[in-house]
DNA sequence: TATTACGATTGATAAAAGTCAATCATAGAT
DNA sequence: ATCTATGATTGACTTTTATCAATCGTAATA
């Protein structure tokens, strides 16, 4: 493995702690490797090998059932992801593919599995990374259970506009028809609920959103810490 | 603590593989208590105090917003609830009811985190915990997202037959308001929906389900072990 | 036994969301 | 600069789901 990911990954919390000799030794199986734009790196059902680590690009994480597919959430460096299933030795419930050109770092799973009966630390890790994956499912549920696709959108673009920085324009983190997706809706859907929003001040051209009164459309969303607070 | 509460508690996955002396440790700032039905135990939003073990009765969790409220899970014992909430020193993403009367440990949170500093074999055990918790959410969600109501209400049906033995007859396991919660519907919509089945050979009559012919029904649920098995 | 309360069901209607087909816009490719 | 492929948008329509109001059924209570 190259050095300038390995030092990447010796960063991330799920191993910054760990011992010495077990990172070494867990990185020694380990490979990198760079894969194109719209590669399914995973395949749901399959045998969960590898723990997968983005260093570089954007993985989508989807499932499918009966000819339909949704869209389960974004991966962006640099993080891990199917650790559950790795850790539970267990097949993956969700697919991987590669959104563009990215860099991904594969952890044979018994080594992660042995690391983690050897390393107090590492299992440490894993469980407060665990339990934040499962805080931000729980979420998710609450968003698609409690509210209409039109609240939804509209806390994902306040929620958006924070993560860009709190400006009235900013971007769309990625193509409307996946947003549509993990929104858990059809992209027709999307496009008529952006017109929904305009009486709130939303205006959108392309990926560019501007919000015109952040606090107009607050009191539309009625954001929720335990929702849409994408930290604790 | 009762000793009888206690011998239980300790049989659970969760505290089985701790050292004497940290289970002893844990338990001695923990106590039992009874609940009747319908009592509040735990309220989102509020700071995770404590890490609760349902050691007989049954639990609601379930979560508010805007004014709605829906049913997120159902906990029977023995088993804990609100871990990821402890273990993260968050506060609780969810609320939690008692269905019926209820006996529930309370465990300082504090003492759990503590313990699993401690205790390599505890933290162990919560990674297994966590990352079952997650499947099941994520499950959930693909249930959630991908299926019509009728379907989830099928998919439903044939997990609850299979659970309560695999007979043609069998009991749902709790209130058809609740289960509307749970499956992400009006309550309503869930009669209808048993009328929608109908065609499949089920019939209801109050909280008795008969499936004619499972497969007739299977064939229109097509349950996947992606989603619908709640073992791995 | 009659009463009452509450959940379940039904019907009518409205709202939300999905589908299908056509068109538009735009970024790459030629 | 034009062509082309693909995603976005729009309109018409259907299906799904929710809402509201009324009624039914049943189990606990008086």
């Amino acid at each position: 493995m190259p050095d300038s990911a390995y030092g990447d990954i010796r960063k991330l919390d799920l191993f910054a702690q760990m011992a010495d000799e077990n990172f070494t030794g867990l990185m020694r199986g380990a490979y990198v490797q760079n894969f194109p734009s719209q590669i399914e790196l995973i395949t749901e059902g399959d045998p969960s090998d590898f723990l997968h680590v983005l260093v570089s690009g954007a993985v989508d994480l989807f499932s499918t059932w009966n000819g339909r597919e949704t869209s389960m959430a974004t991966i962006r460096p640099i993080s891990t992801f199917i650790l559950a299933a790795t850790v539970k030795d267990a097949p993956y419930l969700m697919s991987a593919r590669t959104l563009e050109k990215s860099r991904v770092a594969l952890i044979p799973s018994q080594d992660v599995r042995a690391a983690f009966d050897l390393d107090g630390n590492f299992a440490r890790a894993i469980v407060t990374e665990l339990a934040q994956c499962y805080r931000s499912v729980i979420k998710s549920q609450k968003d698609l259970k409690l509210r209409t696709s039109l609240e939804r959108l509209a806390n994902y673009l306040l929620r958006q506009q924070r993560h860009a920085g709190g400006g009235s324009v900013f971007e769309l983190e990625f193509e409307k028809r996946r947003l549509a997706s993990v929104l858990g809706m059809t992209p027709e859907n999307l496009s008529r609920a952006f017109k929904g929003l305009q009486p709130y001040g939303v205006t959108v051209a392309g990926t560019r959103i501007t919000i015109e009164d952040h606090n107009e459309l607050k009191r539309f969303a009625k954001p929720n810490r335990l929702i849409d607070d994408h930290q604790s």
